[in-house]
DNA sequence: CCTTGACTATATAGTTACTATATACACTAG
DNA sequence: CTAGTGTATATAGTAACTATATAGTCAAGG
């Protein structure tokens, strides 16, 4: 036998290949998922290179959401037909894992636009704008509806836009009627919706939107809004327009980015009819 | 004003809506990063529609690796600027997560293909096979090195590993030289080597590897391998080959499948030449 | 009107997987 | 032979929950 066969590494070098602190080494020893091939009389630790492979797939499988005392379990009862059993299901979370995390880049890269958008945007400003068209997730009708239907209504919503992934990172926004517009119940909304950039198929409550929008911003609480609507109401009338079917609204900073509710600013966009 | 304007949802409710368990709504109105809108007399909380989606961000922000106590500093001092800054920050490490978690899927899928392998073998025939081209990955040489060197060597070879992404999941496997091989000195390694079943570009130290091969397994520990490579030198002989320029060993079943090492398989691959 | 059951609250202790600190012994280089 | 680094154990602390205990609140039914 050559002197290869010597070749022990100690704890810390052990971890420092492993690239985490020698007292995780210890743990790990400790609660008996890793321990050295060897031990001296000093009670030093010796490692072979074969348990850096060990550690990888405890490594592994600890990233895949598993329990250091599930793995543990496995460690005490190792053999090729339970670590493969433990594989295949771990490549299935892996999958949703994987596709979370492509969801979440995209959100994060819708915020991103949204939030450049926005810094480019004059608040004051109010503007007539021909809308490309765009699909809309909606929630069901909420209109006139009790606490505990708003909130079932929420919730189906949220639900299921995390279910089907349709959480694009876009607002939520709402979709009041022009029947309440009129009668200035400004926040009476008919239904809430989220935006879809990239629409999938298969799924209902999906309405496209296009045409001539006038848009304004309302910078402050929900409160005050209506000064907003006035602003909007008047500029309509001078430009010989008038109020089409929805008024759809989305905050553009909200509790995310400011702490006083003075700050906020909601976009209003008004579908309107050409005199 | 609508009625609308009171659609308050419970610390219940919005635990639930937010998928988490109500002390974890508590206790982030206690270190402060997520507040009730408001609290009646009584103490209760009630939150609004939109700071759900406030949820949804911190929890974004805790997926890619936050702290609360980071996220509470961003709380405390939130603006459109620093937010934009975080994202664009997120965005990059998202990205490379991603990465990871594909790298991981690529050796999950390796495992299991080579343990659905390894259970087709039969573990006492030895086989002339010719191999088809591979690419290894290949450690600098360890032939006769001290353990100061070696521990380096690993080192900067599973360094190379993590960095560049070559860890396939395939298993870490050595290489001995004819001259070693003959001298007995069946454990004096010349490189560690890794397969690369999609070789990247712009790496040294890749070797592709082809020709006639003699295959042996050996079950048990290593101690005891001469016994399986005085069987591969009767078999070589009986079928009139001589030994090539390097042989390769491979774990298939290891300190990762196997407490008892009499059950660990070491897959023997001879290089040959036909006589 | 009273009770039941489901909710709300706070306070405190426990959990997981480390991580840091304190103390003591071992090894190696100059 | 000593300084500096390494190893060990034991214990306490940390983050982010999570569970438990205790008590107040509220709405619906008998």
């Amino acid at each position: 036998m050559s002197k290869k066969d010597g070749k022990y590494l100690t704890t810390g070098e052990f971890a420092k290949l492993c690239k985490v602190n020698k007292q995780t080494i210890f743990y790990y020893d400790q609660i008996g998922i890793l321990s050295p091939v060897k031990k001296n009389e000093k009670g030093y630790r010796y490692y072979s290179i074969h348990q850096l492979e060990l550690f990888f797939v405890i490594d592994l499988l600890k990233d895949l959401g598993m329990s250091l005392n599930d793995i543990q379990q496995y460690m005490q009862n190792k053999s090729p037909e339970s670590f493969l059993t433990i594989m295949y299901r771990k490549k299935e979370e892996i999958v949703k894992k994987r596709q979370e995390i492509e969801m979440k880049e995209k959100m994060i890269e819708a915020k991103i636009g949204l939030m450049e958008e926005a810094s480019q945007l004059d608040f004051n400003r109010i503007t007539l704008q021909p809308l490309p068209e765009a699909t809309l997730y909606l929630s069901r009708n909420i209109q006139n509806i009790s606490n505990e239907e708003f909130v079932e209504v929420i919730s189906d919503f949220i639900n299921e836009l995390q279910i089907s992934q349709l959480d694009s990172g876009y607002p939520i926004g709402s979709i009041t009627k022009r029947e309440q517009v009129l009668k200035g119940e400004f926040s009476n909304y008919s239904y809430l919706y989220i935006e879809q950039p990239n629409p999938k198929e298969g799924h209902p409550y999906f309405r496209a939107v296009k045409g001539d929008f006038l848009i304004g911003y309302h910078v402050g609480s929900e409160k005050t809004i209506s000064h907003t609507y006035k602003r909007l109401f008047s500029e309509m009338e001078r430009l010989h327009l008038t109020l089409g079917e929805h008024v759809f609204e989305e905050y553009i900073y909200d509790t995310v980015v400011h702490n006083n509710k003075e700050h906020y600013v909601t976009k209003i966009m008004m579908q309107v009819d050409r005199g």
